[in-house]
DNA sequence: CGTCCCCTTGAATGAAGTCAATACGCGTGG
DNA sequence: CCACGCGTATTGACTTCATTCAAGGGGACG
């Protein structure tokens, strides 16, 4: 595994802020103080994945924890026989596990959709962020539980949904979500992942994710070329996904939390 | 329906000791004031409910953290339609939700599958237990990151198995669980699920969950009956599920954190 | 004794998977 | 420059798995 480490790109793709100060700025208001010290604690160490990388592996123990900085990345898990079930995406901004200094190994991989650069924070760097920063640790908080309902919402989507549901219900998530980190434009988003790739999230076929697609395209819901993703009529695809946002859980729910502003 | 007689039985199947206790005694080693405490801190304030009846719905904010005590209950959502997915099972052990703190509302309900008896646990109760018993928050820990990944296994589960897998799947995990508690038999476990409710936690129509289950039978990987459930062989059926433990985590991984053993 | 819930079974339908062939774009090396 | 290979997307025909609809059985309970 190549593992080189390129840190200036980074900042340029997502612009001048740091994609996780965007991200929980939306739930608890962050100070400078606050975004500086995620600043500066998500450029101490960088490493960039190419494509299609595994950033873990199934059996690791990993020492620290990864931030996405760019790039698209993903939780998975193969079965015996070679299937394998994405469980997650990772977009910018989002932290990659917290569980590690638990428990013993991963039970799982994760793995570069597009090249990924990401940053690597330390046990103590983490410890620094939650002692000294009780806005940051609120909104840490915020993230991983808002990580664990959106796992929820996909055994709903896996389970109840069919396959035009569950694929428009992705792509709303996956608009909100890039939406959050400042990654969407007006009704569109960049769609890295191949219809394979798509397949292994919903748990559908590799062929039915494109007649899927078709019938999306045909409705008018989704405009899907050149590997990206627009959505002309959100509301209209919301409906047909029976998408509800509420497990995002983006309505700026922490303000209560900032009662002693600074 | 009298059920009288199973709070009894389940403290008479576990001892003297809690649930909890019991299954955090499998991560880490608990000194006897730590189970004192939690043995305190789950009888201060007890609750019963119903078999089927809502313990938090959708869009409530409860105020304390519910611990399972005695029977099961699920964690669910119902999309507008009315299509209902469980996402996951509580047995007795089990925390309802530590989420509570930080999101301002319940993006989906919890309901007794049996009668059920839970304590109420408030958030002082809850910050004495972390501050001064360091080895039960390791335990929490864990539990809460066993739980996720619980949750992620069900979308491997339901992204990827079918019919039979998923139903060997399921029994397999339930065993397990309930053995980590002290509530399992041999080679059996008490059943209450029903053959619909089975189907809304894998994603499979009642009838379908039917012929699944004589499937099953008919290969002599499970008897059920009576509301119990066998498993003559669980080497066999772990096999057909392609189950693979490593997501509970329980070979005691916490030994690790025993150095300053008491 | 009837009702309700749960389980069971059969037949018909429908959704999604598999297999296989073809097309397209892109980069590489001849 | 073009041929080739490779990964990705598309399409059709067929199969398999699971759902739906419908009917009947059994046990618990009022």
């Amino acid at each position: 595994m190549v593992r080189s480490g390129i840190i200036s790109l980074a900042s340029r793709r997502t612009g001048l802020s740091n994609p996780l100060v965007e991200k929980l700025g939306h739930f608890v208001k962050l100070a400078p103080p606050d975004r500086q010290m995620i600043q500066r604690i998500s450029s101490e160490r960088t490493r960039d994945f190419g494509a299609r990388e595994d950033i873990i592996q199934e059996g690791d123990r990993p020492e620290h924890i990864n931030l996405i900085l760019s790039g698209w990345a993903c939780r998975y898990k193969v079965l015996e026989d070679g299937r394998r079930q994405v469980i997650a995406f990772f977009l910018p901004g989002d932290l990659c596990d917290l569980n590690l200094f638990v428990l013993r190994q991963m039970d799982h991989s994760i793995g570069a959709i597009t090249s990924v650069t990401l940053s690597e924070i330390s046990r103590s760097g983490f410890d620094e962020l939650m002692l000294a920063h009780p806005r940051i640790t609120q909104g840490l908080w915020w993230e991983s539980l808002v990580a664990a309902a959106t796992q929820r919402e996909w055994a709903v989507n896996l389970g109840q949904r069919d396959a035009t549901e569950r694929m428009a219900h992705l792509f709303c998530e996956l608009f909100l979500r890039l939406r959050t980190v400042g990654l969407a434009r007006e009704n569109s988003i960049d769609m890295p992942l191949t219809q394979s790739e798509l397949g292994e999230a919903t748990g559908l076929s590799a062929v039915h994710v494109n007649r899927t697609l078709q019938e999306l395209r045909a409705l008018g819901l989704i405009v899907l070329k050149d590997r990206t993703l627009t959505i002309p009529d959100f509301g209209a695809l919301k409906d047909v996904a029976l998408f509800n946002a509420n497990y995002l859980h983006l309505e700026h729910e922490g303000r209560h939390l900032d009662a002693n502003e600074a």
